[in-house]
Formats: structure tokens, sequence, C-alpha cells
RNA sequence: GCCGCAUUCGUCUAGUGGACUAGGACACCUCCCUCUCAAGGAGGAGAUCGGGGGUUCGAAUCCCCCAUGCGGUACCA
């Protein structure tokens, strides 16, 4: 219970500058799980003033993707972590790509091979396969049988000659127990009879993932682990690596699992469909083109996993980093609500200023291929800021307004008890008004067009329903006398009469 | 199989022995507003705190057992 205090302002380790590191493996696109695993990383680092450093865990050289570190990098800075030791940037205990590291980790295996607490297997991974086949089918612990722990000189010497590239293991305790602490869960103990000896350098000459981070989390200063939940039971391992270079360990902090939305499984790479039939959304780079805001998938990512008072649901970015503390990060799995998380970016985008939210809309434009100007999306703003969720939800609520020629089934122009007939005495009474209109901004078409409505003897919803499909080409629009502003007088008035020639053909 | 971790409304969570007839938010339902859709406002329903044993005057909160879920058990991270 006392170290827990370690976190906290005035603790024993307030001296000590908090580093802490993000260490992702370039083996895919930016994932979700790994973004709140970051957030937490860099809003512990700014919380403590401390640093925040990327580490390029790249040993799995058959499962390294050349697209995947592009994709975190602009992750990352899409979603404002910045890191202040690392790719592109550098730092003081570089490098940071752990492939340039290599010789570093050899040494240090050498290091225990020579003291006696690791050795050189020459085992074939056929035999691994075997043994461990025979173990499942015997219904014993699978694990390394220590085959090559007890080699005598001249056997060495043999496998040597046969010219077998050796690999490098741990060689682990027999009995006894090892024990760390989480910060989050408190004291772990496991029995090292259930350990095997994991190999630290693989016959490529590259390091394990254990090897390879226990060493740079030394090497690099780390104060803190926090990372997710799926290494909690490879920490033992680590400890005893920790306790063969005789080094201290990091403190331990492994975060909640995200399972999906249905609470069953963890939110997956492999992609699977929601209930509602759409593709459920993994990677960072999804939400982005999707059209969700950086700030609110940070926002809403902060909460997966962590609560301030229970109350408090949105966060400024200062916010966030002054009242993050990790005492009130949940320990059990939390699952990722995609109704929630629309919500948070609904709301992001109603708070955004009109020329913010403009400017933001720009860009889901021109990548949708809408040729839009800044002046039509500046007075569209207001009207349709309400009605989105998300960025790309503007694109089907307006595209009328970017195109020449709508088209809808001219059925649509029929309102509740109206016929083809009093729709086209409407529409060319509207058609008429307006042409005469002096002037064609909202308020005059707002007062006008209800005056003619009750002239012609309709109720609101009918005669502005017509012409809301007469002139979108949708039931569902913006409000219309805005929406008729922005489009013209002309384009209105054409395509009234377009309606009108569309009604009289059927 | 073995080991580890977790378990409060459908979901995210608040809650650290009495202030809990368990609070908030999303989603859902009703009503109001209303040119459609939203947004907004007012209400509603929803957890006996996984189950069972204890400890205690008193437990969601402490202990034990069980169940379930998740994770690990690689020359992957």
């Amino acid at each position: 219970m006392g170290q827990r205090t370690n976190t906290d302002k005035g603790g024993p380790m307030a001296e000590q500058t908090v580093r802490v590191r993000f260490a992702p493996s370039p083996t895919g696109y930016f994932h979700v799980g790994g973004a709140r695993t970051a957030l937490y990383n860099w809003l512990f680092a700014r919380h403590h003033g401390g640093r925040f450093i990327l580490r390029i865990e790249d040993t799995d050289r058959t499962r390294y993707q050349p697209d995947a570190l592009p994709d975190l990098l602009e992750g990352l800075r899409w979603l404002g972590l910045c890191w202040d030791e690392g790719p592109e940037i550098g730092g003081e205990y570089g490098p940071y790509y752990q492939s340039d590291r290599v010789e570093i980790y050899r040494q240090y295996a050498e290091q225990l091979v020579r003291e006696g607490k690791a050795y050189r297997c020459y085992c074939s991974p056929e035999r691994l396969a075997r043994l461990r086949e025979e173990q499942r089918a015997k219904g014993i612990p699978p694990g390394y049988d220590r085959h090559c722990r007890y080699l005598t000189r001249e056997q060495i010497a043999e496998y040597e000659a046969q010219g077998i590239v050796p690999v490098i293991r741990l060689a682990v305790p027999l009995e006894g127990t090892t024990e760390f602490d989480d910060l989050l869960r408190g004291h772990i103990s496991v029995e090292n009879r259930l350990l095997d000896d994991l190999v630290l350098l693989k016959s490529d000459g590259f390091p394990t993932y254990h090897l390879a981070n226990v060493i740079d989390d030394h090497l690099m200063g780390i104060t803190h682990i926090l990372r997710g939940e799926e290494w909690l039971s490879s920490v033992p391992k680590h400890v005893l690596l920790y306790r063969a270079f005789g080094w201290e360990m990091p403190i331990q902090v492994h975060l909640p699992t995200i399972l999906d939305p249905s609470g069953k499984g963890k939110l997956s790479k492999r992609k699977k469909k929601l209930p509602g039939g759409q593709e459920m959304l993994t990677f960072v780079r999804e939400f982005r083109e999707a059209g969700y805001l950086p700030e609110a998938l940070v926002n809403f990512l902060a909460l997966l996993g962590w609560s301030y008072d229970g109350q408090t649901e949105f966060f400024t970015r200062d916010e966030l980093i002054r009242y993050f503390d990790l005492q009130k990060v949940s320990k059990s799995p939390s699952s990722f609500s995609y109704d929630k998380l629309e919500h948070m970016n609904a709301t992001y985008i109603r708070n955004l200023g009109t020329n913010d939210l403009a400017g933001r809309l720009m860009g889901v434009y021109r990548r949708a291929g809408i040729e839009a100007d800044i002046g039509t999306v500046l007075q569209l703003v207001p009207l349709i800021r309400e009605r989105i969720k998300t960025l790309n939800d503007a694109l089907a609520l307006t595209d009328f307004v970017f195109q020449e020629e709508i088209s809808y089934p001219a059925e649509e122009l029929i309102q509740k008890k109206m016929d083809r007939t009093s729709t086209l005495a409407a529409l060319r009474a509207a058609e008429a008004r307006l042409q005469g209109l002096e002037a064609f901004d909202e308020e005059t078409l707002e007062r006008e067009l209800r005056a003619l409505g009750e002239e012609l003897g309709l109720k609101p919803r009918q005669f502005f329903g017509c012409l809301r499909v007469a002139c979108t080409g949708k039931r569902v629009s913006p409000p219309l006398f805005g929406t008729l502003a922005i489009l013209g007088r002309e384009r209105v008035l054409r395509r009234l009469r377009q309606a009108v020639e569309a009604l009289v053909e059927i």
C-alpha cells in the first residue's frame, strides 16, 4: 500500500524525473488499444513533468510491415501525443529503434552466458515442436525441457562443429518463487518451476521482446512501465532478468484490456461487424477517415479505464493532464462503446467554432472529391453543426449543395394528405413568389414562404416538405430557409421548375 | 491442462465498513419545442453490487470457496 504513493507528489520517486515509454512493434496499423496505452503514458509523463519516449520494437523481422511505422507516427501526431525522444527527433538515449541496437543486446546476452546465468541452446525448432507435441499428448505442462542447459563441453563443441547457430536462453531458477508489485494489482507471485527457460537471443541474432525490453527500459532510464494487461504474465521473467543483470525494475502498471462492444472478446485487429451491420473501427486511421475529431477520440480513450470523479466526462487536454492519476485507473477490462464515442464526437463538433469546423470540413469534402468553396461551407456550418455526429456525416447531408443536378423519385414531392394537383400548385406558387422577391436571404424567405403556405391552405410541414424535396432531393435536410438562401435564387427556381416537370410526367 | 488477472444498470463508470432506498453518462422509452432531421428541455425504465459461505452491531466495500470472462503458457510482440 505504501508504495502506491510513489507516483504522487512528495513520494520517494518525486525527485526522480518520470520517464515512460510507448513501445509498439511495427507489425500493422496503429490500433486504438495501442493509442490508449500511448495516451496514458503521455498523460502520466505530462502530469509529472516527465518524459514520454517512443521506442520502436522491431525485433520480429518476419512480422515487420513497412507501412506500420509511418502510420504510427502519423496517428500519434494526429492525436497530439508528441514524444520527447524517439524516431525522427532522436534523444540522448538512442537509438530508439531496437533493430539499431542488436549489438547491445548481443553483448548483454553474452555477459549472462559468461556469468552462467544464460546458456546456448542448439535445439532445432523441429525438436521443440515435437517436444511440445509430446507434452500435450501426455497432458503435462508445455515448456522447454532444458536439454541444452546441462550440455558438456564436448557436446557443445560437437554442435558448434555441425554449424548449428544457437539461441541464448535464460537459466531460470528451478525452485522458489518470483514476486513483484503492480501499482494497480498489488502483489503478484509466481512459482519458478512454472516458468521455462525463455529465449533471450534468437538465432537470427535479434533479441526477443523480453530481453530487448528489459535492457532498453534500463538503459533508457524508464521509471514506470505502463502497458497492456497481456504483459502481466511475462513480468516474472523480466524480474528474473533484472535480477540477473543486477538492475532495479521500473514500477509496473498493467492497464486493463479493451474489449469489443459486446464485452465478450478483446477488441481485435480482425474486422468484425457491429450489431447494426457497420464495420467495427479499430485502427486510429480509420477513426480519422471516418470523421472523428482527435480531441474527441482522446477524451473517449482517456475514459476507457480511467475516471476522474465518476461525474465529469468532458475534459480538455490540459484538464486531462492535470487530473490524470494512476490511482483512478480501473483494473477490470472495459469495452469500447461506439455509441458513446459518437456522442462525444458530436458534442465536440457542436462546440467547435464556425471557422474551425468549416476548416475541418473542407478537408473532408476535398478527400471525397467534392469541390466545396470555403464561403459556402462557412454558411453551411451553422445549419449542420447540430446534425452531424462525425465530420463525414456532412457529406450526405449537404451533397445537393455541390451538385449541379439532383435526382429523386418524383413521388417524394407529394406530402401527406396532398396529391399531384395540389403539389403542382404549391410548387408553381412558390416559384412565382420567389421570383419576385427583392431579397433572397433566410429571413425574407421564411416570412414570404410561411405567408404563402397559409394562403395555399397548407400546413407548414406539407408546404415546406415539398419544397424541401424539390430543392434538396431529400426528405431530411438542413433547415429549409437557410438552405434555400445558400442555394441561391437561380438554382432554387430551376429546381422548382424541374420538380414541376417531373411531377407532370408521372 | 496449468498459471495469472478480473467480475456494480445493456455499455462506460462512481463507490475503499454506516452519508447507498447504489450516483452520473451513453443507448432506450415518453412528453415539450418544431418546416424534416437534429440539437435542447422535462420525465421514465434499468444494477439487491457474478454465486455461496463467513467476519462485523453493520459489507458493493474485508476473508474463503465456487462460477464465468479475459490474458499468458513461441527463436511474436
